[in-house]
DNA sequence: TACCTTCATTAGTGACACTAACGTTTGTGC
DNA sequence: GCACAAACGTTAGTGTCACTAATGAAGGTA
């Protein structure tokens, strides 16, 4: 379906969903089209932040922060630790998992990403004032919080 | 990646492409799950619902009123003909063409669907005050209006 | 007539979220 | 100690969906 066609009906411009379906896809594409120019996937970009943010974790860990799939995980992470973004080496206190670290290239990779991706948002944006894009983003982050994967306690 | 994980990175979560694609994934599981429920998709509405808004028309002017391919379309005309939701027959007037006319049936399914997925957004907008939902809806429209696939003129 | 376009249709591709199953390691209840 | 369940990394596979390619039929136009 991707972007908003022509000559939308109006019943069907007016469904939230789909607004957010189609504003999305276009986010998609435009950070898609930068990153893959660069060589670069939306999922190196945030393993590389979650890092940045967290500090260095196992894949599992890493998994739960970004909403990255553990096996897909094994992937994104080949990628990085080949391109020197990452070091993957066994954790001596617990043998089932690998400690991810965050290299120097990688905070450098990873600056680089995030200049993408403000680009890619400001043109996303492009058509809302600064305190539109404020509030969108504000009304976006009630949503993602109210709708959440059912929380587990540590 | 769909819905926002328990504890994003603070630099993930407030980037706007990303809170859009979370935000429409939830839109979707919502949508779909009640709509799937009746054995429907969201195309199947798509389609209903432009037919009852235009009047009856071509596969192709259909495609380009809901932004389904048209060759996609064919599936779900075959599915929505198929429960006498609509009629598919050649135009005598452009052989090429098929006219495809919304039946008394397809106009009751499209009622039930439009409650159904009425219900699936305020589901969706829960957390947010009906001006927020306001808020909300007109600033996708921007985004909407403003990234559009490029015109071609009648 | 010749050529380009539009139409409906079939088949196929690629990206992506997600599941299943495995061997290994760790923690827990008995 | 020992059985059992759970978490980890990994591989392989599935289903969905947007999107492309190609084809035969029909129409518009020069």
């Amino acid at each position: 379906m991707s972007a908003t066609p022509e000559h939308t009906p109006a019943r069907l411009r007016a469904i939230p969903s789909r607004l957010l379906a189609g504003a999305a896809n276009v986010g998609d594409r435009l950070v898609s089209e930068r990153l893959t120019a660069q060589g670069a996937h939306k999922w190196h970009f945030a393993v590389l932040a979650a890092l940045a943010e967290a500090g260095a974790a196992s894949q599992a860990e890493l998994s739960r922060r970004t909403g990255i799939y553990r096996s897909d995980m094994v992937a994104v992470l080949n990628e990085l630790a080949g391109a020197d973004c990452v070091r993957r080496e066994p954790d001596p206190a617990d043998r089932r998992r690998n400690v991810i670290t965050l290299t120097p290239a990688g905070h450098r990779r990873l600056e680089q990403l995030d200049a993408l991706i403000t680009d890619a948002q400001r043109e996303l944006l492009a058509p809302l004032t600064p305190g539109q894009r404020e509030e969108l983003t504000r009304l976006l982050g009630v949503l993602a919080e109210h709708h959440r994967p059912p929380h587990q306690a540590p």
